[in-house]
DNA sequence: TCTGGGGTCCTAGGACCC
DNA sequence: TCTGGGGTCCTAGGACCC
């Protein structure tokens, strides 16, 4: 059989996960309608008996309070949920060699026919994992084991919470896809639905049945290889953990309330973010040269400014300097604004960093040329940027 | 007194070059 | 005079995710 020749792939993705989380310290609050996210004003998890009563992802906490008095509302607590995940993926690791922690309540891994035949069959493999998972984690996982990433992640979702699903054969696939709709389905969002219902699909198995050619025709790359995937070809890899060195972007945000028109409240929102991004690039020991900040106003629209600066740093004050400069403009929208965020963008290592074009400037300033290049940078960024950029200099 | 916060990747099209 | 055809690199913003 040609399946005990490949990997397959697993998709473990935690029930409540946040919720569940806090359970495993408080377990007087099992069977009772809880929820996390005070601290955010919404709900970002809900226990099963939550949901029951209808909370719903996302809905605003003043109007739990009000229609379900009775749900208990909790913050977050970030670092025990981290404790779980990294324990979480230890666990995977001690059964496959290859596991991908795709996010912090969910993982994918490699599984190795080897491994499965160890444990006699994949039923068997994965009710000793799990078992291992519960009695150690104190929480539960919901599993999918599949030929391809897509499959597998869709495998999960079928038998939440706590459940275990296995696509062995084209037959499970299929029965599986028939039983998943198109708005369920992952990489599918809320921009392209309606474009292939409009085209009649309306489950994962009308997807992969649609006409490839008409995919690629009219449809994004990446739908042509969601569909090869939920046919069962290994597209995605199941990559190890990436390291948080390698991130793209820092990004740090912050809702107020009520919403502003004062530009004093708004800065120092912004000056706050750029503080809280630049703490993060420093643990990360990263640093950036282009940065963008967003105002999103009461009426949700969303307002960016993005500026590259002559320098890598991560200093709030240098990077205060360069959105001083742009904030003005982005004030002129004349509305309310909710929320604020700055974004740290091209993210280098430190000790690779590009020779950055400060160290430039100082070799052309030894040359004689110091206005030039000082006006050139006062023009472009501000008097600030002079300033700032030489107190960063003495500093490193 | 509706609607966190933190990410990634893809793509169309402009700039620039020969 | 209405005028080529490539190619590459970069960027803004769309789309999607947890």
């Amino acid at each position: 059989m040609e399946k005990e020749t490949k990997n397959l792939v697993l998709h473990a993705d935690g029930d409540s996960f946040f919720v569940a989380c806090e359970l495993t310290l408080r377990p007087e609050l099992q069977g009772k309608p809880v929820i996390v996210g005070e601290d955010r004003g919404i709900a970002v998890a809900m226990s099963k008996e939550a949901k029951k009563l209808g909370v719903t992802r996302g809905m605003p906490i003043f109007k739990i309070k009000k229609l379900y008095p009775e749900v208990v509302i909790l913050p977050h607590h970030f670092d025990l949920y981290h404790e779980i995940s990294s324990k979480m993926q230890q666990i995977l690791l001690s059964y496959c060699q290859i596991v991908e922690v795709y996010s912090i309540d969910e993982c994918f891994a490699l599984v190795e026919p080897a491994e499965i035949k160890y444990f006699g069959n994949e039923k068997k493999f994965l009710t000793e994992l799990k078992n291992e998972i519960e009695k150690t984690l104190k929480v539960t996982y919901s599993f999918g084991l599949a030929r391809t990433k897509a499959l597998a992640k869709q495998a999960s979702k079928l038998e939440k919470p706590n459940g275990v699903v296995l696509l062995l054969s084209k037959d499970d696939e299929i029965e599986a896809l028939k039983k998943t709709s198109i708005d369920d389905i992952w990489g599918i969002g809320k921009q392209t639905i309606p474009r292939l219902k409009n085209k009649k699909i309306k489950t994962a198995y009308d997807f992969i049945n649609f006409s490839e050619v008409e995919l690629e025709k009219y449809f994004s790359a990446s739908l042509v290889d969601l569909q090869k995937e939920l046919k069962g070809e290994y597209i995605f890899k199941v990559t190890d953990q990436a390291d948080p060195r390698d991130q793209k972007s820092i990004q740090a945000t912050s809702t107020f309330r009520p919403a502003s028109t004062d530009s004093k409240i708004i800065w120092r929102e912004i000056s706050e973010n750029a503080e809280r991004a630049c703490t993060n690039a420093r643990e990360l020991k990263l640093v950036t040269n282009k940065i963008s900040f967003f105002i999103k106003t009461s009426d949700f629209k969303y307002y960016f400014e993005e500026i590259k600066i002559p320098l890598y740093t991560r200093d709030p004050g240098v990077i205060l300097n360069a959105l001083e400069l742009k904030f003005p403009k982005i004030l002129k929208v004349g509305k309310k604004i909710r929320s604020t965020g700055v974004i740290l963008h091209n993210l280098f290592r430190e000790e690779n960093t590009p020779r950055d074009l400060f160290e430039e400037q100082i070799k052309v300033l030894e040359n004689g040329k110091i206005e030039e290049v000082a006006d050139k940078i006062r023009a472009k960024y501000g008097r600030g940027m002079i300033k700032r950029a030489a107190s960063l200099k003495r500093k490193v």
